[in-house]
Formats: structure tokens, sequence, C-alpha cells
RNA sequence: GUGGUUGUAGCUCAGCUGGUUAGAGCGCUGGUUUGUGGCACCAGAGGUCGCCGGUUCGAACCCGGUCUCCCACCCCA
């Protein structure tokens, strides 16, 4: 038999140790935020049937779902005229179940499971891996993990506030602070569309205007020409583009841009209200950008729409969400709406990472290490491991009887601060010898004052 | 799904127009130092040059295929 060499699926990765205490830093403090806010914490199966999944992403999404093969004899109930139709046809004969895709729709499902036991308001959060079968690339992963918050049943714009807030608090302690949290309403695109003629088409317009900061106006103006937006409408957009200044001016710029729209001054006085309620709470608008041209793809927002970008990072936006109207319909459960985003925990650490944003030390590690020269260090050492464990000192006890050189060594590498020194003289007067790693300075003490010793 | 790119030691990479036994740094193991790490010096282990086929007297190098990695597009966190 010849040895394979261990290699992981595309798109998807280890974590090591170092990794792993970042990771939790930042999915410690998100966590931690979203509890301060009065967020339960949810978790849904890893798989769903695929009839949950399908249909709910687009054509796009549907091909980027993985689905799972059936147990047992897959193919019993497939027959040579279903191959013949093609994919569309075999694969429900062949997969049932799929893994999730994102966190709403398992979320929009379990309220519609549970709608008799949830009180709403319900303000979830869930973190959990999401899988995509996408081709990955920079920033991007075939599993990468998503933690979600929303609101459901409260139409209320306190919620939108709030998510201002809990972003703002997070970036704050993970201490990233150049960043924007750009904000949209999806009523003022369906107005921007109504004003300049082209109702009803929103849906393509945003599309297009989204990557306006990436293509620039040109090619924008060029791919809305393509899909038939007529030359006047083009020419009527474009005092939009332009528009900079502060919030407040933005504001007021749109509110005369969209004066002959109901829908388009609706979405207005909503993004103002969000700004007077964060006011009020005693929140400054700093990293807040009212941004007329965010769009973002999901064609379920109805409301607002938010997206974190970090400045001067070549990572794409780091953060998102929005308000939906109608969240639980496709599951038979209509008027349930809800606003809600996510933090993307991996691009977030690729973000610190690039800016050099985590503590030099690792967090959680050894604070002492217990070395000895022989057996019997050993079996003191294994009374002194209980001892400092009682005290609720993270401690590790060499496992084997070797060379104090390699034990030391083994400190050095795991930057363990303390080491416990036990030899013949230690265990004779029921001592230890505690050696500061980084200085080099070693005392003796009795076993009584260790503890205390260690602790200072 | 489309286009491009990469693959040589555990890691980062050299390796000339095809020419004997494929190299370096870092890391690892051991030693200088049998109760003391980092630094230094010395020694050592470790490679089917992604895989398969072809051209050639001869291939890490050229050609074809394949897999893989990464990057961009679409879309998205």
């Amino acid at each position: 038999m010849s040895i394979q060499k261990p290699s992981l699926p595309k798109g998807t990765r280890d974590f090591g140790p170092l990794q792993m205490a970042r990771r939790n830093f930042i999915l410690d403090t998100i966590k931690d935020t979203f509890k301060l806010f009065g967020f339960q914490q949810l978790e849904t199966p890893s798989m769903e049937n695929l009839s949950t999944l399908t249909g709910k992403y687009g054509d796009e999404g549907d091909q980027l779902l993985f689905k799972i093969l059936n147990s047992g004899n897959y193919l019993k109930d497939v027959e040579a005229t279903d191959l013949e139709k093609g994919t569309a046809h075999v694969l429900p004969k062949v997969s049932e179940k799929g893994l999730r895709y994102d966190l709403t729709v398992p979320f929009a499902r379990y309220v519609v499971m549970n709608r008799n036991e949830i009180t709403f308001p319900f303000k979830r959060f869930q973190i959990q891996p999401v899988w995509r079968a996408d081709r990955p690339q920079k920033g991007r992963y075939r599993e990468f993990y998503q933690c979600d918050a929303d609101v459901v049943g409260t139409d209320s714009l306190l919620c939108e506030v709030e998510i201002l807030l809990m972003i703002k608090r997070v970036f704050a302690q993970l201490g990233i602070s150049d960043y924007s949290v750009k904000v949209n309403n999806r009523k003022i695109l369906t107005g921007l569309s109504e004003v300049i003629g082209e109702q009803g088409r929103e849906g393509e317009l945003c599309v297009a205007i989204d990557k306006l900061d990436k293509i620039g106006w040109e090619k924008v103006q060029e791919e809305l020409a393509q899909r038939n937006f007529s030359a006047d409408a083009v020419k009527k957009l474009e005092p939009i583009i332009g528009v900079n200044g502060s919030n407040e001016e933005k504001l007021a710029f749109l509110k005369s841009f969209l004066s002959t729209s109901e829908v388009g001054l609706q979405g207005v006085q909503e993004l103002e209200e969000v700004t007077r309620l964060l006011t009020i709470y005693g929140e400054s608008q700093e990293h807040l950008d009212v941004d007329v041209v965010l769009a973002r793809g999901l064609s379920y927002y109805t409301g607002a729409i938010f997206e974190v970008k970090v400045n001067n990072v070549s990572i794409g936006s780091v953060s998102g969400g929005g308000r939906y109207d109608n969240l639980t319909g496709v599951f038979g459960l209509d008027g349930v709406s809800g606003v809600g985003f996510s933090f993307g925990v991996d691009r977030i650490y690729d973000v610190m990472d690039e800016l050099g944003l985590f503590p030099q030390e690792n967090l959680d590690q050894t604070k002492v290490l217990i070395c000895h020269f022989d057996q019997a260090g050993f079996e003191y050492g294994l009374k002194v491991l209980q001892l400092l464990r009682e005290a609720g000192i993270r401690s590790e006890l060499f496992p084997d009887v070797t060379k104090f050189k390699k034990q030391l060594t083994y400190a050095d590498k795991k930057n363990v601060p303390y080491v416990l020194v036990l030899g013949d003289d230690e265990l004779v007067n029921q001592t230890a010898t505690i050696k500061h790693m980084a200085s080099g300075k070693q005392e003796t003490v009795a076993l009584g004052a260790l503890i205390e010793q260690i602790l200072e």
C-alpha cells in the first residue's frame, strides 16, 4: 500500500493553536457583545433538507450548495431516462440533504417550526460554519464561520440602531479603528429607480450600481446601457453618483432628489430616524457613512442595508446585513419581518492579521511547567501539580524523565513564563525552585508559599 | 462556470542554454554543557524535484496530459 500525501479539500483550513487563540479572541468579543444586547444563542444542524435550502439563494446560489449523496445505494431510484434529462433531474433522486449555505435560512426554518414557542420580538444570534461550493480565492473560503444576529417580529428602527452599536463595540474591542459602516435603505434605491423613470427595476439597478467603487462610473454606465436602461435614465442618475458631504447633507440632498417618490422619501426618513435614535442613545456618528450607492446583492432586503469595510486593507467587506419584510414567507409563515447582520470572522481575522492587531502574547498559554531530574522528582512534581491546578493555575508536568535542557527548551518554545525546578534538594526540603524564564532569575520557596509566589 | 498562475527538504526559496552525487537559510535531532532554555560553534537526519506519459545518449529543466495551489471574473462573508 502506497503512502499518500495528506491534503485538505480546496478552500478549507486547519486552525492551529495560535490561530485558535486569535479566533477565539474575535469570537468571544462578538459573542459577549451579542449577549450584552440581549440576543440568545441558537444552533442548527450542519445539514438541512435540500428542499429547505434550494430556491432561496437564486440559481447561482443553488449551484453553490454542497449536496450530500444519499446513504446506501443512492442510485436505486435513478433510471436511464433520468440521466438523459440531465443533472437537474437526477439530483433530487440521489441527494436529499445539503450543507447549510448561510445562517439566515435555517433560522427562518427554525422560527416557522417553533412559532408557537417563540415570543416575539425574538432576538437570536448564531455562530456556526457555513459551506459554499464556490471557487476559493483571497478572503474567500468554502468553509467559513458566520456570526449572525437577527431580531424578528418587530419593525422598530431600534434594531437598526443596535446593529450599529454592536458593530462599533466589536470593532472598538478588537482594536480596529479605521473602518466605515456604510448604510443605505432599499427604499431609497427603489425611489431612485422611480425618479429616473425605470420604475420596478431597482434590482438590476442595484447590481450595476453596487460595482461603482470597484469599476467606476464609466463602466457602470456601460452595464446599465447593456441592461437596457434608457440614456435619459442613466443621465438622471448622474447627480447621485457624485454626492458627498456629511450624512446630514447627503440625506438633505436625497430628500429633494427623491421628492416625487413616496417610497424613496420614506427610506430617507427611516435613515434619519436611525441617526436620531443613535444620538439620543449618546453615540456619535463616527464611522457611519450614508452611502447612496450601497446596494448589496441579496434580494430579500427591503429596508436598511449595512456593510462594513475596513480601510487600507485588501479584504472585502467584513460584515453586512439589512432589514427584510418577509423572512419566513417561503415556509408558509407570513408577516414576520426582521433585521439582521453578520460578522465574517474569517475576514476579520485576515484584516487583523494584515494590520498586525493581534496581541503579541498567547492568551491561553500554560503558566507553569514543572521540570524534574529523575523519577523521584517527577513524582514529587505530580503532587505539586495538583496543588497548582487546585489553585486554578494553568500548569503541566513534563511527562518524560529526560534531559533538563529538553524540558526547558519545551517551556521556551511554548512561551511558558514560569518553570518549577524539582530536584533532590527541593524534595528533601519540601520546597520548589521557581525560575522566571524571561529574566532567568530563580528563587526557592517552601511549598506552602508557592501558590502565593506565582500568583503575585 | 470562465480566464490566468504555481508546484524542488517540515517551512521560505535557489538551481544558468538539458550534463556526474539537486543546494541555501530557517526549523528539527544530537554534541560542546550528566541540576538550567534563548546566543554561539560543531555534527547529523530529512527530497521518487506534484503525478503519468513523451522527446533525448542524458530531464528538476523541453513537450503533452492530469492533479494541486493561488489570483482575477461572476457572486459573496
